[in-house]
DNA sequence: GCAAGGTC
């Protein structure tokens, strides 16, 4: 029989062979892969002779990836990532592995996988089936299960402890993956092309390559940093006093703590104080004395070796790894690689992972060789090969022995207390020099003797703020059980994400302090009332908790996917709707940038479609100088397809949901908000519409309405914004009151709002009346509504007044006055839609008169000059006599 | 140009 076995690395591999072929008749030879060897023996299983091929992979062996259609930055909305499809594919620099085992898997029976016991290695060992049952489907498939390479575990392993894979815990890790590029991508890239080219961003990075990366693991990285920092900053020192008590004799002298510890009222403390001046004898109420011992540290994991080395030595995590490969340069066999390893071009680096093979009883890190320091080792090195030396000696020590004296006496009713310490037994301590366990003689004291002492002071201090986080300290945050921020091996990954990202900077003491940068994310995120704080580590520990449902079987995979990702995009909308909260807050660190940014709309959202006539570019919904909405190509000026909107859109808003029928797709529907007044009484003022062709409703509101021009812009006078329209107010050089260029609004003629003209007077046959807000002339109307059909009204023209007044109201003598516009707002007339609903845009270029076309949603010219209810060209569907019939 | 997780 013919087994196919498959260990995580190169190394296990090789060990596991050798230790199972009992280093006897073991041939090698080389594989599709260069690192990945092939490892032949045979092998009793359980009396069956077995021709074992052992080969390995190194990790994961598949890569999870959106779709092609996703991958540009530009492809889409940056939403739709939570929805995109996602694949797994074998990247190319792991194909040559995928064909050694479907290779070899061809012509074996049995698939054993040897691959580390943790939930990674449960997901890789799914991969290797994936690949091996495709090319064999009969295989029989095991996996080994092992916690150490020592033959005894190896053996027990092979004969006795052959298990079936848990699908369950490699869905786990398929949800964590999922998630976590979903969640990675999106925000990454919302918040860059937000923000990258809308400030000056003066970090060390170049801008081009700047990315404002948001990830699960180095985003709440960084909130520990700043978290911190703000800590600091809103820390206010505050004066304290405290009464210090010390006695001197023959034997030594005594510091006595005063048992209050501080007070920050200082009336207080000095009525207190005086009352012990006052009757400063001393009486010994209570002597305690024990012997205590000193416990020395626990074997040292990588974690560990990395807090202690930062600690005692300020090497950072990574150095620390990096010291122990870089003699290894040298070896005449494997030099060649540690110098690969150690070249940051390579971009080979990788720290080690926490394994599987933790069994709680075996110090993980302890000398393997004996060595007075070799010619070629660094001084870091020294240090390093002395400190696990050393904490291996500490570790199978016995503890420290000290006798502990504690006095308590007692002042005037006040109770202090002195702490003195004799070492009994060093032991540990005299091998482990990290630490100290000073010894504090205090005199001998007996229980009722009294003393004055030999000082009595009032004394002040200020509370000071907590330090910055070092580097141990952040290595502690991210360990914590209920909220841990990546594995072992990665959490110094995180970490160098964070400065590598100019997020933070760390100092020459290993503290780290935030960069404007990351400060004014995690502060933008922080003012945008989130369900999720996206910066805390608690995403993370529910995402913890919800992959511990699925590996127990409690939730399926795909039910935890939904769970987790509608949250997730929820999340994302709530930040994108929110997204002047993340400008605000960076903009208290940044100047605004003038360069204009096609990316900013990208990240808000306003992708409509993808143009169907130059199929390069996204179309984008805009707002233009004349405040008319269009979809644009923003391949403009080479590609010039452009829809254009109802000029009774007041607002407008590119929803996530989808045409259904539009094609290509997706064409992403438009929330719009029409102007009441502008649109006939039968059409809802709310309209969620779609601009791929298929919208009835907004095809006849633009030909009712009238649209934006396709010319160019009207030519502008001299007071008029010629560029950056989007930083400037439009209306620049008018007049705030009236809007009439010439004149400032402190002179404005009408700056008192009221009806300039009332009564009437004849004027192209219609009577003149002015607005009591604004001054601007009325346009009279004509109500349709059921209450007030065919009763004529003045309203303003100007959309930000609510005035308007009944025609007969005004030739009883009653004036006008302002209503807001959810009252019984009369409708308006037809016939005079040309005064308001085409205003500055048809009607200026003639759309109701004049031959003119309207543009369909792909941009094509259409007649636009016949009744959409009866067909009828002489007329327009608003004013249709079938209408309503 | 995005994440985090494996590893030569």
């Amino acid at each position: 029989m013919n087994v196919l076995n498959v260990a995580e690395k190169p190394m296990v591999a090789r060990t596991v062979a050798t230790i199972l072929s009992r280093n006897q008749n073991m041939r090698m030879r080389e594989g599709r892969s260069r690192y990945n060897k092939i490892f032949e023996f045979n092998y009793t299983i359980r009396g069956q002779p077995c021709h074992m091929i052992f080969t390995s992979v190194t990790g994961h062996l598949m890569e999870l990836e959106f779709d092609d259609r996703y991958r540009k930055w530009h492809s889409c909305d940056p939403a739709d990532l939570f929805r995109a499809p996602v694949h797994k594919f074998v990247p190319e620099d792991k194909k040559d592995i995928k064909r050694t085992l479907e290779e070899e898997a061809r012509r074996c029976q049995w698939l054993i996988l040897w691959l580390d016991c943790d939930v990674e290695g449960e997901n890789i060992a799914y991969e290797v089936i994936d690949v091996c049952t495709a090319v064999n489907p009969h295989l029989t498939i095991k996996r080994a299960w092992f916690s150490t390479l020592i033959d005894r575990d190896i053996h027990n392993a092979a004969q006795n402890d052959l298990r079936d894979p848990d699908k369950r815990v490699a869905d786990a890790v398929d949800v964590r993956q999922e998630i976590d590029l979903r969640i990675g991508a999106s925000f990454t890239r919302f918040q860059t092309m937000l923000m990258k080219d809308a400030f000056i961003i003066d970090t060390a990075t170049d801008d081009r390559n700047r990315v404002l990366s948001y990830g699960p693991c180095q985003f709440p990285t960084l909130g520990f940093v700043v978290e911190r920092f703000w800590e600091i900053q809103a820390h206010e020192p505050e004066e304290f006093w405290s009464i210090i008590c010390s006695h001197e004799s023959k034997e030594g002298t005594a510091e006595f703590s005063w048992m209050r510890g501080r007070l920050f009222d200082y009336t207080c403390a000095v009525i207190i104080y005086e009352m012990c001046v006052e009757e400063p004898t001393a009486t010994v109420t209570n002597i305690r004395q024990q012997e205590k011992p000193k416990y020395p540290p626990f074997p040292l994991n990588t974690i560990e070796l990395q807090k202690r080395a930062s600690r005692y030595f300020r090497m950072s995590s990574d150095h620390t790894m990096k010291t122990i490969v870089q003699e290894q340069q040298g070896h005449p066999e494997w030099g060649i690689y540690a110098q690969r390893l150690m070249d940051p071009e390579a971009g080979l680096w990788r720290n080690p992972r926490g394994g599987g093979h933790d069994d709680k009883a075996h110090p993980p890190i302890y000398p393997t060789k004996f060595s007075t320091g070799e010619s070629g080792w660094s001084q870091d090195h020294r240090k390093l090969y002395e400190l696990v030396v050393r904490h291996f000696l500490a570790c199978v020590s016995k503890p420290a022995l000290g006798a502990e004296t504690t006095v308590e006496i007692n002042i005037a009713g006040e109770l202090f207390s002195a702490c003195g310490r004799v070492i009994l037994e060093k032991n540990y301590l005299d091998v482990y020099r990290y630490e100290s366990w000073g010894g504090s003689m205090i005199p001998t004291y007996t229980n009722g003797q009294q003393f004055n002492p030999t000082k009595l002071t009032l004394e002040s201090g200020v509370t000071r703020p907590p330090p910055l986080l070092s580097e141990a300290d952040l290595l502690s945050y991210m360990d914590r059980e209920e909220a841990k921020i990546g594995t072992d091996a990665t959490m110094q990954d995180h970490i160098k994400k964070m400065l590598d990202r100019s997020y933070a900077t760390k100092d020459s003491s290993t503290r780290f302090t935030p960069t404007n940068l990351g400060e004014a994310l995690v502060l933008g995120y922080d003012d945008i009332d989130m369900t999720y704080k996206l910066w805390k580590p608690d995403l993370r520990s529910e995402m913890e908790k919800k992959m511990d449902d699925v590996k127990k079987g409690d939730k399926s995979k795909a039910e935890v996917l939904v769970t987790i990702l509608q949250k997730m995009e929820a999340c994302f909308l709530e930040a994108r709707l929110n997204k002047v909260k993340l400008l605000e807050a960076m903009a208290i660190f940044f100047e605004r940038s003038t360069r204009s940014s096609s990316d900013e709309l990208h990240a808000t959202g306003e992708v409509v479609r993808r143009c169907g006539l130059c199929q390069e570019s996204d179309m984008l919904l805009r707002k233009n100088r004349d405040g008319n909405f269009m979809v644009g190509c923003m391949g403009y000026p080479q590609c010039r397809n452009a829809v254009w909107l109802p000029g009774s859109v007041s607002e407008a808003v590119v929803t996530t949901n989808t045409c259904n029928f539009c094609t290509p797709g997706p064409v992403y529907l438009i929330q719009f908000k029409f102007r009441r007044l502008e649109i006939p009484p039968n059409y809802s003022p709310n309209h969620l519409g779609c601009i791929g062709g298929c919208d009835e409703i907004l095809a006849q509101l633009t030909e009712i309405c009238g649209r934006g021009p396709r010319m160019p812009a009207r030519p502008r006078g001299p007071t008029a914004p010629t560029s950056n329209a989007h930083h400037t107010n439009p209306r620049q050089g008018a007049c705030m009151n009236c809007r009439e260029t010439g004149h400032s609004s402190t002179d404005c003629p009408l700056r008192y709002g009221n009806v300039q003209h009332h009564g009437t007077s004849e004027h192209n046959g219609e009577a003149s009346v002015s607005c009591s807000s604004c001054g601007t002339p009325c346009v009279l109307r004509t109500a349709n509504t059921v209450n007030n059909r065919g009763r004529k009204f003045y309203s303003c023209q100007s959309q930000e007044c609510n005035f308007f007044v009944w025609e007969d109201s005004l030739n009883a003598g009653t004036g006008g006055r302002s209503v807001t516009r959810s009252n019984s707002i009369p409708a308006l007339n037809p016939r005079q839609t040309g005064g308001r609903g085409s205003r500055g845009r048809g009607g200026q270029y003639g759309s109701r008169t004049a031959n003119t076309t309207f543009m369909s949603a792909t941009g094509d010219p259409i007649s636009g000059r016949r009744c959409y209810t009866c067909g009828d060209p002489s007329h327009f569907a608003n004013v249709c006599p079938h209408r309503g019939v």
